[in-house]
DNA sequence: TAGTGTGTTAACAATTTGGTAATCATGAAA
DNA sequence: TTTCATGATTACCAAATTGTTAACACACTA
């Protein structure tokens, strides 16, 4: 199996499908974690950085929206893949769920087999090179955990905004990043700034690593690569 | 965004409903075009090959269906996502909507929040897995992703009217597009340039690339090949 | 409370681009 | 051959886009 040894982390409050959903993806050889409720899956998600997280909407304590919400607001749950349980054509659900960064959804009920298949494809969908999320790019070291950069090893002191947008275009080096799109993700769809701002840390990125790594693509957006 | 930078097609004779849709989905990085009747949709779609066709039932001319059917007909529209936007609980619409291809339906009346959410959703769903869709062809690379063409691993900086129109080009080896379906995609139906501007841009290619892969069809227009 | 760091904006500078006009080159038709 | 139609080439300019700087509001800390 191409995806084995993925980590993944499922939060419902109902036992039993806890048990059978996760007694499923370990026999097809990946590592479960569970949660029942909402801050129990936040906990969990920061201790175990799962490469998959799958989020009941409903949920004692904080529900799969508020979870992707928070999760989503920081930077190393950036490549996780969050996909939600929701019941069959909740609109609502759908909606804020993609506001708030979610990749996709599965409707419940659902078989323990469609679900082993649909956790497949999602790996095959959203697969990445890397399973440390520290990323390390020529003189470049970007640690997510640690919110910091390394150029030549010598620490970089970024504001927390300059590191997100840094991080983020350097998840995949090479790929252009739209303004759209880096707004959406780094302010977030409901924020409204100005244009020169993406620029302007732009700027500030540029000059705090002093060499040229972010490149302009002219009437597209910008680009990480060494 | 994911799907930033994907055409949508919106055919609906009611043009509240053209107009504050297409604003949303523009909104959100689409681009989009409009027709307001049957005939009409068939002809943008031929001009500007979207990704993705929002077709409305009831229309003047040609009703949804019928488009539907024609459109499914041709090649070029075999993959193209078409949904129909039908008035709830139509059974019949949906019925015959699916025998002549449609992928999916959009309840009326429906919020032009909704409406985003699902076409992202749709282009999650139909979209192929993830592909780079980079296209390699003898020393030519082209990375959409990228924006960035690559001969013999060189890369070549293609401002970003040269490299769509390169792209486009690519994207079918050897058949020869008309300089108006390169209008049309490349510049949009609405915009108009003089005779020379699509030369001069392929002077443009021609000389960063320093090969000569776009040949010249007089009297018809270009096409790539090696 | 003063001081510091951050995020944003506004204003202007600099750069790139897309497009046009004018002119040249070429091949086909008369 | 001459003429005509079409495309190639070049230089130039206006518009679009981005870079840069400084100033400001705000939050946090000592």
């Amino acid at each position: 199996m191409v995806s084995a040894g993925k980590k993944i982390l499922i939060a419902d409050d109902e036992p039993d499908i806890l048990e059978i959903i996760s007694y499923n993806l370990q026999l097809h050889g990946y590592e479960v974690v569970t949660a029942k409720d909402g801050d129990q899956a936040i906990l969990k998600a920061k201790q175990n950085q799962p490469d998959l997280i799958i989020l009941d909407i409903m949920m004692p304590k904080k529900n799969g929206i508020e979870v992707c919400k928070i999760l989503r607001s920081q930077p190393e749950f950036n490549d996780t893949v969050i996909v939600f349980l929701t019941a069959l054509n909740d609109e609502l659900s759908h909606v804020k769920g993609l506001e708030y960064g979610a990749d996709d959804f599965i409707s419940k009920p659902i078989s323990p087999k469609i679900m082993v298949s649909k956790v497949n494809s999602f790996f095959r969908r959203f697969n990445k090179p890397e399973t440390n999320n520290a990323i390390e790019l020529g003189d470049i070291k970007i640690v997510p955990d640690e919110y910091m950069v390394y150029y030549k090893d010598q620490p970089i002191n970024l504001a927390k905004k300059e590191f997100e947008l840094l991080n983020y275009l350097a998840s995949k080096p090479g790929r252009v990043f739209l303004r759209n799109e880096i707004l959406n993700r780094i302010w977030g769809s409901e924020v409204i700034v100005g244009d020169r701002t993406i620029d302007v840390h732009i700027r500030k990125i540029r000059q705090k690593l002093g060499i040229d790594c972010i490149t302009t693509v002219k009437g597209v957006g910008y680009k990480f690569e060494i």
